[in-house]
DNA sequence: ACTTCATGTAGAATTATTTCTATAAAAAAA
DNA sequence: TTTTTTTATAGAAATAATTCTACATGAAGT
C-alpha cells in the first residue's frame, strides 16, 4: 500500500445500509479512495468489468445468484483484485469454501468496528485477512487430511441413508426401503452425524445444500 | 416533531456495521439527536429501561431472544416509544405479525436510501411507516380472511417453535428455551405440521426456505 | 499372514417424540 | 351477551429414535 495512491473499492451487498456503513469505514481508514456500490450479482459483475478494483468486499447472500460464481467470474476479469467476503453466515461453515474458491479474506458481519478496520487494513497491506479460528481450521484439515468436502467421508451406504433422511423419511421408512432393520438405519444415522460432527437433521440438510 | 427538540434513537441490531449505517442516516436527517446502540436483546432492554427513547429501530433477528417479546417488554417500560422494525426478513411474512404486536412501522433492510429516509421521517412525523404493499395485504387479508402465505396461518407461538425446529433443536431443548413442557412443544409441532399439511422436519425447512 | 480399520448389519436398553385427549383463556362470531 | 373457535398449555399411552454394544466381512497397512 503506497501513500498518495488512489485505491478503489467495490462494496457488493444487497443492503444499502450495510454498503453505507462499510463506505464510511473505508473513508475513515484511507485517504483518496474511490468507492463503488453494487446491490446485486449483475451490478457487481458490471462494475468489476468496467473499472479497476483493488478490493471487492462481497456479501455472499445475493438473491440473484450464488457468490462462488460471482467470484470466479469477477476474478477472471480482474486477476489482481482482492476479495474480502463479508458475511453474516457462520464462518466455520462457509469461510474455507470461499477461501478455496479465490477469496483472500473472510470477515464476519457480527464483528465489531475494530475487527472490521483491522480486516480492511490487513487486506490492503498484506492482501489477506484470516481469523485465527479459520487458520486453525485450515491447519486441522491439512494435518488430519480430512477432505474440504466433508461429504466425501461418507461411505456409499451412508450417503444413501443420508439422502433419504434429508428427504424427510423416518428410520422405519428407510429401513423398509433398504430392506434392513430400523436399528441399522439408526446406526448409519449415528455414524453420519459423527463423521459430519453434527447432531440433528437440520444441520444435515444444510450440509447437503452446501456441499452437493 | 418540533424543531430544536432533541430526539433520541435506539438502534438495536447485532451487526455493528448496520448500526453505523443507520446512525449516519439519522444524523443526516435530523439535528440534535441522541443515538444509542444495542447489539443484543439484553442491551436493548437495558438501554430502554434507563433512557428516554423516542424511536427504537429494531432488527428482529437476535441470537439471544425473540423480538416479539423484546417489543412487549420494551413497550411496557416506555409506552410512548415508537418501534420501527428493520429487518432482512420478508415483510410479507413478518410485517403484519410485528405491527400487530406493537410496532408502528416495518422497513425492509433491502430498501434504498430514499426509502429508509422516508421511513425515518415518517416515523418521527406521523408516528408510523407502512409500505403500500403491506397496506394492500392488510386490506386483502381483511376482505378475504385467507392468508396468501401459508406461514401466516401459524400463530406467533407456532412460528417461534417452528423457527427453533428448523434450526435443529429437539423438543426438549425447545421446551427448556421457552419454559414450557416438552409435551407442549409436541403439540405445537403437531399443529404446525397439520396446518401446513406436512409430516416431517425436512418439509418444514422447505416451507420456510420457500416462503420466508 | 497378521493386524488394524472401515463397513454393513442388529439387538437391548434408554430416551425422545408423537398421538390423543383435555382444559383454561382469549378472540371472534352469532 | 352468549356461543364457538383458536390459542397456549399439559398428561398419559403408544410409538419411534438414539445409544451402546457387538460381530462378521472385506480392504488396507506392516
Amino acid at each position: 500500500m503506497k501513500p498518495n495512491q488512489q485505491y478503489s473499492f467495490l462494496i457488493a451487498d444487497d443492503h444499502s445500509i450495510v454498503r453505507q456503513g462499510v463506505s464510511l469505514l473505508i473513508k475513515e481508514l484511507f485517504f483518496n479512495v474511490k468507492i463503488f456500490h453494487a446491490g446485486s450479482f449483475k451490478e457487481t459483475l458490471k462494475i468489476a468489468s468496467e473499472n479497476k478494483i483493488d478490493l471487492l468486499i462481497l456479501d455472499i447472500n445475493f438473491p440473484d445468484g450464488n457468490s462462488l460464481s460471482i467470484m470466479t467470474e469477477a476474478k477472471a476479469m480482474q486477476p489482481d483484485m482482492k476479495i474480502l467476503i463479508f458475511s453474516a453466515l457462520d464462518e466455520d461453515i462457509y469461510a474455507l469454501r470461499y477461501l478455496n474458491a479465490g477469496a483472500s479474506g473472510y470477515l464476519n458481519k457480527g464483528s465489531n468496528e475494530d475487527e472490521m478496520k483491522q480486516a480492511l487494513k490487513s487486506m490492503m497491506v498484506t492482501g489477506k485477512y484470516i481469523t485465527q479460528n479459520i487458520k486453525d481450521r485450515i491447519l486441522d484439515s491439512y494435518i488430519s487430511k480430512k477432505p474440504i468436502n466433508p461429504l466425501e467421508q461418507l461411505s456409499n451406504r451412508e450417503v444413501e441413508v443420508a439422502r433419504l433422511l434429508i428427504k424427510g423419511f423416518g428410520n422405519l421408512e428407510i429401513a423398509e426401503m433398504l430392506n434392513i432393520k430400523k436399528s441399522t438405519v439408526s446406526t448409519f444415522k449415528n455414524r453420519i452425524f459423527e463423521k459430519l460432527e453434527i447432531d440433528n437433521l437440520a444441520d444435515l440438510i444444510d450440509f447437503f445444500n452446501l456441499y452437493s
